[in-house]
DNA sequence: CATGAATGAGAATTCATTCAT
DNA sequence: GATGAATGAATTCTCATTCAT
């Protein structure tokens, strides 16, 4: 018994789009894995275009909630908000695997409507302000910003991808590694 | 006028599927798009989903086979052989931005056939053997090929597609740039 | 308005499949003779062939039942069970003609599965048993059951199809003298 | 090789038409068969239905042709006539068998056309002629003919369907058999 | 509020027919 | 004449959405 049918309604539709995709994933697989009536599913959200583009949001702002949660102030050295940034990235990667996995999956796709796009970008600019301030402190390599950002949002989504599919094992020595490269690939040599 | 349905086809596609996935597009707007009757897909693909191994399976041939032309031999430095992956990768990502786009986002997809999830791992054992041996050498960082491969593709894949979104401009240093955060996030330090 | 849609449709199956066969009857047709829409079908019966076998096989029952109520038992003369069988057999071939030519048309069908053949075959069992009875007392005639069945069938089948047709009246004594050429076809001389 | 196209894509449909019906039959699978290409089926049949309607035509006409080649002449006796009418459909069943299921499988079809329905009456008008000029002898028992007709054709197709399925053997005792209990359905008693 | 049966527009697929070679 | 690749209308089937209960 859950005490939200809305909550059970976008945990189904998580993990469906996260395993199947959007235009792969049917309404009433929705509402079955969800345990509740295919009509149910629209006193909730209009559609399921509306239904996409919530959980959308709702996702990334867990996952940027996630990262700003105890982050240290801007003026904390890059590297020790480097690392507060990975250890909470990492903790998200495994804590809510679907969440990462759908929005990577769907992050550019023609149904996401404007505010979708733009929470997105508002997560981005997390990571830009601290990219930005390290440039400026010489810490930070001087390619672009949205360069950097690329690569290790896209470095990241995709180990931590391998990770969960067990293909490596997520050791302590796994992690501080990845951690090491990812800070290697930006900072300024 | 072409002198190969099958190819427009394909390319079609290519280009549907890259901008709004398998499930997103219809057998008819692949036709449309190349110009040829609905039923014509038929004649040259049993079904949509043996067309999207069909396809799947030519692009990752692409791809390896452009990272293998005028590849260094195994006993050229490593340096030196992952420069070459670099350039090819990144010609290939300008010249085949929508393969790559297609590859990517549809990698894990339920309806990948075995040929086709074995030819995309056969891609892999590529860069998975060129990071072994520098791992041998002392030169790659210790941490499982599996996830260095991760973040260097996940890396590149996501830094070649703001590029052509425009987002940031594809000058030779930009490139000097990823191709030396690339080095730097696996190599040993 | 009725209280059963799967009824409908297995009666505008009936109607359409009797009068077009399987395969001259769409799916559309049916849905508009039962006035549902295109889409209920599909809630009642997983796809078409399986309409078809439900259909076959409750017509089947239909006509096996009916030739089994408040029929003779086993030790009675073979001469009353029969006219007990032909007087049933006429009055279902009067109220349910479209299940007899149905039945008739599709009895040898390729999409027919082993359950729809199994209960044709037990319906033959019924008559078998008592010709097999009948030539043991030496009043049926000698020939292999299944000959005499197949012709007593036939002859039943095709001469209630003329009548239906119009082509003859179904006056008592035309069925008085169909059941006595049937009777004599088989008995013994 | 056939010194005729015409004739192999008419036994072609033949078959595939006894197997699987008009609707169930594809032109493609007819000109597979018939070793032709699909196109050539359009330079000897206007369309599919033309080629339905000439073939069940050439049917019937074999199989009328066959019932009179040396028959008996009116003044015969009835028995005489029936004797020879029963051998040579006989004959005809067992030497085209495919035919006989084709004529009785289709016979009734809405894509019949006059001359399709006319050609098959004429036939039945041979067996007609005879049974009436019985029926003025006191021979033939006095349902209508039409009935009659009915009943024999039936049971002589069914039976003989049997006979093809190898459920019965076709030995001379059978046939025999068969040919008594027609009479016996049909005379006067 | 919640449901799930019902719907029909739209998707994948087939096939009778045409026509360039 | 013969072919079979190409076609698009028609068919089977799916599914987002509605609405009576």
């Amino acid at each position: 018994m859950s005490n939200n049918k809305r909550t059970d309604i976008l945990e189904a539709a998580l993990s469906l789009f996260a395993e199947r995709g959007y235009d792969g994933t049917t309404v009433p697989a929705i509402a079955e894995q969800a345990k509740v009536g295919a009509g149910t599913i629209y006193r909730y959200f209009e559609n399921k275009e509306v239904l996409v583009n919530s959980l959308f949001q709702e996702c990334v702002e867990q996952l940027a909630g996630s990262l700003l949660t105890d982050a240290p102030s801007a003026e904390a050295p890059i590297r020790e908000r480097f690392h507060h940034f990975f250890v909470r990235f990492s903790q998200f990667a495994n804590g809510h695997d679907k969440a990462l996995a759908f929005i990577d999956s769907h992050v550019n796709a023609l149904f996401l409507d404007e505010a979708s796009n733009k929470r997105f970008n508002e997560f981005l600019d997390v990571l830009r302000g601290m990219l930005d301030e390290g440039k400026r402190q010489g810490i930070i390599c001087p390619s672009p910003s949205d360069a950097l950002i690329a690569m290790v949002y896209g470095a990241l989504v995709r180990v931590f991808k391998v990770i969960k599919n067990g293909v490596v094992e997520p050791s302590s020595e796994l992690l501080q590694g990845i951690e090491e490269s990812c800070w290697n690939a930006i900072r300024a040599h």
